[in-house]
DNA sequence: GCATATTTTGGAAACGATTCCAATTTCCTT
DNA sequence: AAGGAAATTGGAATCGTTTCCAAAATATGC
């Protein structure tokens, strides 16, 4: 069933089939209404390839995810594509694998998929900073700050990590706790991990703490096991420290598991925060206290950005989302 | 950059650009190498809606997804995402939501993306049903079987929820249990709440017991929220049980906190099951007895039962994957 | 009712690829 | 070296739309 079916099943001409389609103005209600009539009937679905081939112009957007399995980009790839139906543009998305380079990647699929836009979930400063010549239509990355970059059609959408960072350890501070460990992942390849860890620093350097080298820190995945496994490790180190500050609530669950292991207990022994305040923390044993990331504001933030460059031709703006600390369980005053 | 700069370019005609670019045989070596330097040097990147217009015949596959939050079936479409990289057959992601119709939606979605073939993950039978009167292409229900529909073009992966559910309790009434309690999905909307459900009641009433009405069930989100006020409800009926099955892990860990809340111990008072294994029960307080479900099996199953279906015409294929009982801490002998 | 302005309609060209047929070139064979 | 078979190439037709221009129909003013 095409549009040329359905002018002969009507009597009118492929043109204003397609101008009815189209909701043009200049078309008589009388051939609306039969056209409209015949599309419902036949359930004809309009060719979404011959259109775009048409209208050259592009018209899609696409969201590249740096892996499937993190929840957060998760959910706010449900919040971009529930806003997304609906209206003129189709989304394509596509997610890379450890070390596939997000811009270049990005660059073939604009070409390949016709894209408007592209919305970054998750991705490293470095590989944009290298690659990035012009990736010819507008970008946001989320999660990140694009800002030192200075590309102008490149925008960013973030929490502000190093601050997040900071007030969490300050606050633990301020219960007392002196002896900080760390685990997240590679400072040299996350900037996230690199970010949030100069915010721990920074927070204990202005208590005139110091953190010691040997807890300082563990380099792990993001996951229960990278948790387990760091924790491990620093308890191996066999230095004292009474606050463990990890990088994600999936490390925090591995980290309950270690220390649990070692017949420590949290929040008695051992304060632990986590980041991303997934669902799950509120019901862990304890419960978690954690970086609270507002993926839905995120989400919903970083697709404005993209729609208002592409149309409205805005430049590139980078917006830090307010986060906020939930203190939960793990946490506590440091013993006597 | 199209086809026909690209045939300017290098002096050849149209027809061998194309052929050189689809590796056709019956080009000279000297064309091949001038194009292909020809589209090295431009950066050329086919327009995939022309190519695809052109023939006509689809060449797409669709992954539908219920819900984006389930990390199940986050994994597998990755699984099914890296098997295609690179292959012919570009792939659509589509995520439905709440009561969204999965063969309504599939079925617009295959003529806009000119759909080779389908692959659901998630979704239930109920609306396969009712309005399955023919996809037009083949498609591969995951996580539930379709067999019992009988429709020639729907292959179905999935464990044997009914056996597994039924090898666990029998592995707990072994372990002494006789009250249980049951958390999970609508059994109504639910197929595989349902499936699991009779495969609990058959193991007990093998064993002659019978399931305390009172106890049977709680209807909930699969969701640690879900678990946790699912146990809560059971709690209050005040029947004494000392086993719980809930249907999935993350519903476990809420229901972790139920119990926690009740000074209730796990396993001591009360065994808990949970369902899916994910990477996280392994960490938990105390490690978490499960259902392994093979995602990277079973979403490379459903791929291949798909393709050929697709490339082969093979007929609908119902595979039960083999799963797994993951005995951890969670899980106990009863307490005289 | 007639000339003119406006709205609606028909139909051809174009988007960028594939594919088929015919034309040309190359390669064998004798 | 000539003839025919095989390999390679050129170029037109085509896919299903949109869009533009001209033609037809309708509305407006006097």
């Amino acid at each position: 069933m095409t549009i040329k079916d359905l002018a002969a099943k009507t009597g009118y001409a492929v043109g204003t089939v397609s101008r009815v389609l189209n909701n043009h103005p200049n078309v008589s209600e009388k051939a609306r209404a039969a056209i409209l009539a015949a599309v419902e009937e036949s359930g004809f679905q309009l060719n979404q390839n011959a259109k775009q081939l048409k209208q050259s112009h592009a018209t899609s957007i696409l969201v590249i995810l740096k892996g499937s399995g993190n929840i957060l980009f998760a959910e706010m790839l449900e919040v971009i594509q529930t806003s997304l139906h609906g209206t003129r543009y189709p989304l394509h998305v596509d997610y890379l694998h450890g070390a596939d380079n997000e811009v270049r990647r990005a660059r073939q699929l604009i070409r390949e998929k016709n894209a408007l836009g592209v919305i970054f979930l998750g991705g490293n400063l470095e590989n944009f900073q290298s690659d990035f010549a012009d990736l010819g239509v507008p970008a946001v990355l989320v999660t990140n700050s694009a800002e030192s970059l200075g590309f102008d059609n490149l925008s960013s959408v973030y929490i502000d990590d190093h601050a997040a960072a900071r007030q969490a350890v300050e606050a633990l501070i301020a219960m007392g706790h002196k002896n900080f460990a760390v685990i997240g992942g590679h400072r040299l390849y996350s900037d996230i991990s690199r970010m949030r860890w100069e915010g721990v620093v920074e927070a204990m350097t202005a208590a005139g703490l110091t953190i010691d080298p040997e807890l300082d820190y563990a380099t792990v995945y993001f996951s229960p096991d990278g948790g387990y496994q760091g924790t491990m490790e620093l308890l191996q180190r066999d230095r004292h420290f009474t606050a463990l500050f990890t990088m994600s609530d999936l490390m925090a669950i591995g980290a309950f598991r270690a220390l649990e292991d070692h017949n420590l207990e949290v929040p008695g022994d051992v304060s632990v925060i986590g980041y991303d305040n997934l669902s799950v923390g509120e019901f862990l044993i304890p419960r978690l206290t954690s970086v609270d990331q507002p993926t839905e504001a995120m989400a919903r933030r970083s697709l404005q950005l993209l729609l208002d460059a592409i149309e409205n031709g805005a430049t590139a703006k980078h917006e830090a989302v307010p986060f906020t600390l939930v203190f939960r369980e793990s946490t506590g005053k440091v013993k006597e």
